[in-house]
DNA sequence: ACTTATACGTATGGTGTCGTACAGACAGAT
DNA sequence: ATCTGTCTGTACGACACCATACGTATAAGT
């Protein structure tokens, strides 16, 4: 039985910021359509924006010689896409790629830059989710070096969730294969296995969760361990 | 033969500043030996110093459940510790340890907070450096998934070569098997097919690069793309 | 209704590494 | 000189995943 979701509409870094930072973004941004495998930025040239996503996902990948580019982190709704421009380097550190399809609050580079100046809210809770970011990078690469595919796999399927609206996202296993660095075929093992068990169902690309409580126990350690700390160094810390 | 090498005594990111920070780093910082296995820094703590090696390594490392630690980047006299200060988050993204014996300069957390403040070419060139570690970051967990042990050996003992003095260093396999998170007969196996080809010489820890060109062209593209980061990001773009 | 493309299940041999174990080699201590 | 601890070479079964292939089921287009 698919459980009923609700989910405010809107991004949570953006939502920490005062009213009248809040009212500045939304002057000097747009709302955007994220579409799957839309490439938002790409290894080593200048991104024109600065991605907050409301619903839908970005991955953010690695591509190493000719093998399929592996995920090394994701940005949902608590999050954001673009905050490595704080450090003062215009190009961006790796490919981002829309993995579930969503909208997100879109600002300039420059913008971005004019916003997040010194002293500002803004800056201070971009900087604080850069630092996030380079945890869950060091977490997904233990993760991926360590941890066997059907527990990776768990653990992307619940990160997707708790960072889309409702209990179903696209992904066929082909997708998954690749972002995960492994086989279709393996994918096929592992997907197997967790709709056995009724954790999921899926058809063709359509999944859905339907036990979130025994996927959890299915996943790794790894979906904890980042969402504990993506919980107590974004959200706990407070602003000021 | 051993190649004879000349280093200059110092940190690369420090010789970048201005003589008038250089001076005030200098005043405000003390050298210290850094000695195999010293832990410098534990994840989830708050560090009291930052260090820039002069010579030695420094290794950062992701512990994940029971598993042997598993190295993610190297810091060595080209690059600095704790450069994620200037996020504003006190803790220690990940454990640092001392892979190669070696001297640093030393300063504590609060004084490279002051002398890192806005607008000081420190500031900027630690920024430049934390984005360069993160691409090492990234680059590290996807050569960690894809590429096979021997690449990833060569790989280790050239950047620990670049960033020590002389040819030699200790290192055990079984140090060795634990920070590339394989066992220790997998690297038996790889560094005794090094020594057949004359690329090192290796007896009981004591490990000897003998032929740089050669293990280059053994190691896996990795030691290239991030050889070429490090110097465009941090060297070439000037510190104003 | 037919074709075509896509998504998925399954099978099989091959390979890299694991996990473990044991014995030889060397260095330092007594 | 003997002992002891550490470092290293080697072996072997087990296993996860690779690489590839092929058949089938569903969806979409004509």
């Amino acid at each position: 039985m698919p459980m009923k979701r609700v989910k405010p509409p809107a991004n949570k870094l953006l939502k920490l910021l005062s009213l009248h930072e809040q009212q500045q973004v939304i002057e000097n941004s747009e709302i955007v359509d994220l579409a799957f495998g839309d490439i938002l930025c790409e290894d080593n040239q200048n991104p024109r924006h600065v991605y907050f996503p409301m619903t839908g996902l970005i991955s953010l990948v690695i591509r190493i010689d000719e093998e399929a580019p592996l995920e090394l982190a994701m940005i949902g709704w608590e999050g954001m896409l673009g905050a490595t421009g704080l450090l003062g380097i215009s190009e961006a550190p790796k490919r981002a790629v829309v993995a579930v399809t969503g909208t997100a609050v879109r600002m300039t580079v420059k913008d971005f830059e004019e916003l997040a100046r010194n002293g500002t809210q803004l800056q201070t809770i971009a900087k604080r989710y850069l630092f996030v970011l380079m945890r869950q990078l060091e977490r997904t690469a233990g993760c991926t070096h360590y941890h066997e595919v059907n527990g990776r796999l768990a653990r992307w399927l619940l990160m997707a969730h708790d960072r889309s609206t409702g209990n179903g996202f696209y992904l066929t296993q082909q997708f998954l294969a690749k972002i995960l660095g492994v086989q279709r075929s393996a994918i096929s093992i592992a997907a197997s296995a967790l709709q056995q068990r009724k954790l999921i169902n899926y058809s063709r690309g359509d999944i859905t969760i339907l036990d979130r409580k025994g996927l959890e126990s299915a996943a790794c350690s790894c979906y904890d361990a980042i969402k504990k700390d993506q919980h107590s160094f974004t959200y706990l810390a407070g602003v000021h």
